[in-house]
DNA sequence: AAATAACCGAGACGGTACGTCTGGTCTTTTT
DNA sequence: AAAAAGACCAGACGTACCGTCTCGGTTATTT
C-alpha cells in the first residue's frame, strides 16, 4: 500500500476493515461480495499508464513527465489518472513498486560479503544495470516528498520494506558474534545507507571496487557503534 | 562566481574587441575602462530580488516561489528577473551565498570537538538557528541540479567552498598523527558528511547529542580508513 | 461561419475509429452522433467574453482590448480564449457577427429613397445610433486583416453578406428600368460603398443631409454606368 | 510639418537630402558605422532610422517594426528614436514625405486624362512599381490614426498637400467650364478620391483600364454635383 | 431483462506560471 | 549637450499544465 491510496476510491480489492470483524456471522457472503456493483478497476488502463509513465521518463527525462501526457500517452482520461495516482509521485511510487520484486536474492559470505552484494545490488537497480534506472526516480520521489508529507510517509515505509534483507544481515552477525549485542539496530542502518544514498544524491554512484572500500570504512565504525 | 554567470549577459570584465588588441601600450588604462557604455548593473535590484526571494520562502514555501512573484515583489521586471537570475536555482544560490559568511569561526579541542563543532555549526545553519534555514534551500538545488548540469557544477564548487575547513581539521590531525598519513582526504570528507547529508535530505536533522555519537562513530571508520 | 473557425479544434465532424468501418449502413445516423463524448463548447463562456471584449472597448477604447484583459473580465481562462478566439480579430468579428441582427427591415421608396434608407441605416450602426458603434471594430478588422489573410476572407465574406440588401436594391431599379440594363452589380456596389466606406476611415461619418447628397452625386455616376 | 513635431524639441531644419545620391558607394557602409555622437543633431542618424524603418518593413513587414529594432539596425539608441520619432506613425509619416518628391509631374490632356494621369501616379506610388510601396504604409498610419487625434490631423495635412495637383485639375476644369461654376469643391475631391483609397484599404488596387473606368464613372457623378 | 452504479475515454473549462518580447524611461560614458 | 549603449520597470503575448468538471458509452452487479 502506498500514499494513502486507501483514503480516496472506495477500496478495490479489499472489503473488510474494522466493523467487519463484528460480523462473523455472514462471514463466507462478506467474503465473495464485491466492493460496489459497477465496472471494476481497468488492470490494462493501470499497465498503459506506468508504462506511459517510464516511457516519458526514458525519452525525455523526468521533467517531460506531464500528467497530460501520461494520460494521452496512456490513452486515458485525465480523471481516470487523477482518481488512481493523484500526483506525480504516485506514478513514480507505481514504477518502484514494479521495480521491487527484482533484487536479486541475498547472496555474499560473512558480514563483509553480504553488505557488499546488498550495496551492490541496490546500486545496480538505482544505476539500472538490469532494467530501468531506478535511482533517479527515488530522487524525485524524496524532492517532492519534502513539501508532501503523505509521500514523505510512504517513503519512509518504502524504505523500511527495502532494508528487510540489511536487517537480517546485522542480525545474523549480532547472533553470530560479529557485531556488538547492543547495537542500536536503526542508527546502524542509517549509517551504513548514508554514503551509498548520498552519492545517489549527488549523481556519482560508486563503481563495485568503492563499494567494497565503503563497506569497509564503514564497518570500523560499526565495530564501535553501540 | 556561480552557475555560469560570466557567459550570459554582455561582458562585464572584457574590454577589448577588435582594436584594442594594438592597444597594448595603455595596458593599465584598458583595466580600469568599462567593457561598454550604458547603464550597470542595479545593485538595489539584486538586493530587492533576493530580499523578495527570502521572504516568500519563508512566508509560503518554496511552491510560492514564482518567477512571477518575486519580479513583483521585488518590483522588478521579468526581463530584469530572468537576465540575471535565469532559474529558480539562481535564486536560491544567491541567498546560499548570501549566507555563507555567516558560519561562525572555527573551535572546538582536538579531532572530535573540532568535528563536532564543524557538523553542529552546519547543521544549525541548515536548520536555521540563527536566521533562515538554508536546509531546505540547499535541498531544492540539489533537485534541479538533477536536471540542469550548470547548477550540479555550481553545486560542487559551493561543497568544496564550504568544506574548507572541514579540509582543515582533518590535515591537521593528520599532521597531529590523530589520522593515518595516507589518508584519502576526498573520500574521508565525503564520509564525514554523507551522514548529516543522508538527514538533510530525509528531513531529520539531528541534535546535539547525536551529533556527537555520529561523530564517534564515524571515527571509528576514519581511523581505519586509508 | 467566420475565419476558418472550422479548422482548428480537433475534428468533430468524423466519426469512425477502427470497428465503425464496417458500420457503414446508418449513414444518417452517423450524422446526428456528435464526434466524441466530452464537454462541450459553453455557451455561457461564449457570452460572457463577447460581453467582456465590448465593455473593455466601451470603456477604454481599443488600445485597451488586451487578450488578457478580455480573459480577466470574463472570469474565462486565457487557453480558453485562445481556442476559440486567436485574434483579437476574432473577438471584433463575434461583436460584429452578433449586431449584424440588429439592421432594421428595408424602407424607402424609389432607387434614391432606398438607397438614402440603406446607407443611412449602416451609417446609423457605425455610429452606434440604436447600440454599440460598429464603425471602430470594422475599422479594426480591416487593419488587422492586412496581415492576416484570413481575416481578409472573412471580411469580403462579411461584406458579401452586409451588401445582400443592396444587391437587391440595384436589381429592382434594373429590372424597373432605372438603371441600365448592362449594369456591372459588382462595381456599381464598390462604387456606391466607396463614399460611406472612405468616410468611416477617416473618422467623418456623415448626416442625414450628406448622405442623401452623396446618393445624388453618386446616382449620377450610376446611370452612365456600364 | 507634420505631428507636432514642432512642441519637443529644437525643431529639425529641414534635413533634405544633399548629396546622398551621389555617395552611392558607401551606402551600406553608413548604416553600420556612423560617425557617432556630438551635441548636434545628426543627419546621418535620421537617415539610418528612415533606412532601417523601410528596410524592416521591406523585409519582414509592419509587424516586424519595433522601435527596437529600428534602433538596433540603425544603430541608434533607443532615446534617440523616441526623441524624434516618438510613434511608430511618425517613421511612418517620415518615410512617406521622403517619398513625397517622388510624384512625377502632371501630365494628361483634358479634365479626364488629366484626372486619370492623377488617379494612375497615385496608384503607382501606392503600389510601389517605381520603388517602395507607400500603400501598406498609408494603411498603417489611418489605422493607427483612429487612436491617434495628433496623427489624424498630420495625415489630414497629408491629404491636403498630396490633393495640391488634384485641386488645380479640378480648377482649370471649372474655368474651361467643364464642369459647374459652384462645384463644392472639397466634397468633389472626396467623391474623387473615395474610391481609389477604398480598394487600397480593401488591397484590391485597380489596374491601368480599371483606372480609366473610374474615372468615367466618377466623372458622372461630378457633372452633376454641386 | 431491467435498473443501477462505477468505471472509462475524451476533452472543455477557469486558472496560473512560464519565458519572451516590446514599450518607454533613465543612467552612464563618449564625443 | 546630444548621442551611443544598454539596464531598468511594466505588462501583454501565446503556450503549457494544472486539477476539476461534464459528457456519452461501457461493464458488471443487483433486482
Amino acid at each position: 500500500m502506498a500514499l494513502g491510496e486507501e483514503k480516496r476510491p472506495p477500496a478495490r480489492g479489499e472489503v473488510e476493515k474494522r466493523g467487519d470483524v463484528e460480523n462473523r456471522g455472514d462471514a463466507e457472503k462478506t467474503a465473495e461480495r464485491r466492493a460496489s456493483v459497477g465496472a471494476r478497476r481497468s488492470e490494462a488502463t493501470e499497465a498503459a499508464v506506468l508504462g506511459a509513465t517510464a516511457a516519458l521518463i526514458a525519452e525525455a527525462g523526468y521533467g517531460a513527465l506531464t500528467m497530460e501526457a501520461v494520460a494521452k500517452r496512456a490513452r486515458a482520461g485525465k480523471a481516470t489518472l487523477y482518481r488512481w495516482w493523484p500526483t506525480k509521485a504516485h506514478l513514480l511510487l507505481g514504477l518502484i513498486s514494479q521495480a521491487k520484486g527484482s533484487m536479486p536474492p541475498p547472496r555474499g559470505e560473512g558480514l563483509r560479503g553480504e553488505l557488499v552484494a546488498y550495496i551492490s545490488d541496490m546500486v545496480a537497480l538505482w544505476r539500472g544495470d538490469a532494467g530501468p534506472a531506478m535511482g533517479p526516480l527515488i530522487r524525485q520521489c524524496y524532492a517532492e516528498s519534502w513539501s508532501n508529507p503523505d509521500l514523505a510517509l510512504a517513503l519512509q515505509e518504502e524504505r523500511r520494506e527495502r532494508w528487510t534483507r540489511l536487517t537480517e544481515i546485522l542480525n545474523r552477525a549480532v547472533t553470530r558474534g560479529d557485531l556488538p549485542q547492543d547495537l542500536d539496530l536503526a542508527r546502524a542502518k542509517d549509517f551504513l545507507m548514508s554514503w551509498p544514498f548520498y552519492l545517489l544524491m549527488t549523481d556519482r554512484l560508486p563503481d563495485a571496487q568503492s563499494i567494497a572500500q565503503m563497506v569497509d570504512d564503514s564497518l570500523g565504525g560499526l565495530h564501535g557503534m553501540k
